[in-house]
DNA sequence: AAAGCTCACGCACGTAGAGA
DNA sequence: TCTCTACGTGCGTGAGCTTT
């Protein structure tokens, strides 16, 4: 079987999936949708409120889910250094003025800001708006690789793990003795099993977008410590345990990522796979999974 | 039961400096 | 000058636990 090495020599890209969001200027109509009402809410409080800690209290107020969008606004027009995390919490907020309300814009400020502002805002849905797909990308991978392992191989294994959202699976849960060789907590994308209940694979997926080099450079060393983990623990435990990493993204193809993922599969002798969607079907091979 | 809240997830984007 | 490594900040969503 061709290495993770030789899918690279000749065009890697061909074998990466990229998943495209909606592209400029086409989303400003759906920013329009998630955003038009809580701006002009936003506008409401404005008139009402008393002072710009005032309109926080009143944002806090607000039902759920349009209070975290007036939480963002308020953030762009009032104070940038509170962070979303204490925003969120509500019984913080006396905790926020306090924190920070010295260095909240005044209510008059934040007026004449606001009505200087065309309505609707079209730059400001466009910014809020760039954070509105974020980790959607790496969901849609693992949702994907459920998706074809299921078809495939359904029938024959147990696969467990979030689709999109949701907890890892904890191996050191799952395989059995594990604590008894090592204390580390190994939290794990995909958790394949025989019917009986053997353990076959511990899955890692990640999607990359951009900046492959720069994201991945402290997570390379991570990556081999859980393939080196996992490894000896199935050498030890005597169990038929291999280790997958599921990788794709443009970003793959940038600086030293390929090789780096090209370097710890051959370190696995086998042990450790390395996969784009691409590749699932000739390299994550049923006889790979009994090895 | 509903609302509040925390946590896991991991993408977007910026600068600095070394080396080719 | 360009590429790559290294380091850092910013951020929203959904699951599910906790509190009311």
């Amino acid at each position: 079987m061709p290495s993770f090495a030789d899918y690279g020599k000749n065009n890697p890209s061909q074998w990466i999936t990229a998943f495209e969001g909606t592209r400029y200027p086409d989303y400003l109509t759906v920013a329009r949708k998630m955003y038009e009402a809580p701006l002009a809410e936003f506008g409401v409080l404005l008139n009402t409120a008393t002072d710009s800690a005032d309109l926080l209290r009143r944002i806090v107020r607000e039902p759920l889910p349009g209070r975290i969008q007036l939480m963002r606004i308020f953030r762009r027009y009032v104070s940038q250094k509170t962070p979303v995390e204490m925003l969120k919490k509500i019984s913080k907020v006396e905790e926020v003025v306090t924190n920070y309300g010295a260095d909240f814009r005044s209510l008059a400020e934040v007026r004449l800001a606001y009505a200087s502002r065309p309505h609707p805002d079209e730059a400001l849905m466009a910014v809020m708006y760039e954070h509105a797909d974020r980790g959607s990308k790496g969901y849609e991978l693992t949702a994907r690789f459920f998706k074809w392992f299921e078809e495939t191989y359904g029938a024959r294994y147990q696969i467990d793990g979030p689709v999109r959202a949701g907890k890892d699976v904890m191996l050191h849960e799952r395989l059995p003795h594990f604590r008894s060789f090592f204390s580390s907590n190994i939290p794990a994308d995909i958790y394949i099993t025989r019917t009986d209940g053997t353990p076959l694979v511990a899955g890692f997926a990640r999607y990359d977008s951009d900046r492959g080099g720069a994201q991945e450079d402290d997570r390379t060393g991570q990556n081999h410590d859980k393939a080196t983990t996992l490894q000896n623990y199935a050498a030890r435990a005597g169990i038929p345990l291999k280790v997958l990493f599921l990788n794709d993204g443009p970003g793959l193809t940038l600086g030293s990522m390929w090789r780096d993922y090209a370097a710890l599969e051959a370190e696995g002798n086998g042990r450790t796979l390395v996969c784009t969607l691409k590749m699932l079907s000739e390299r994550l091979t049923s006889q790979w999974l009994e090895s």
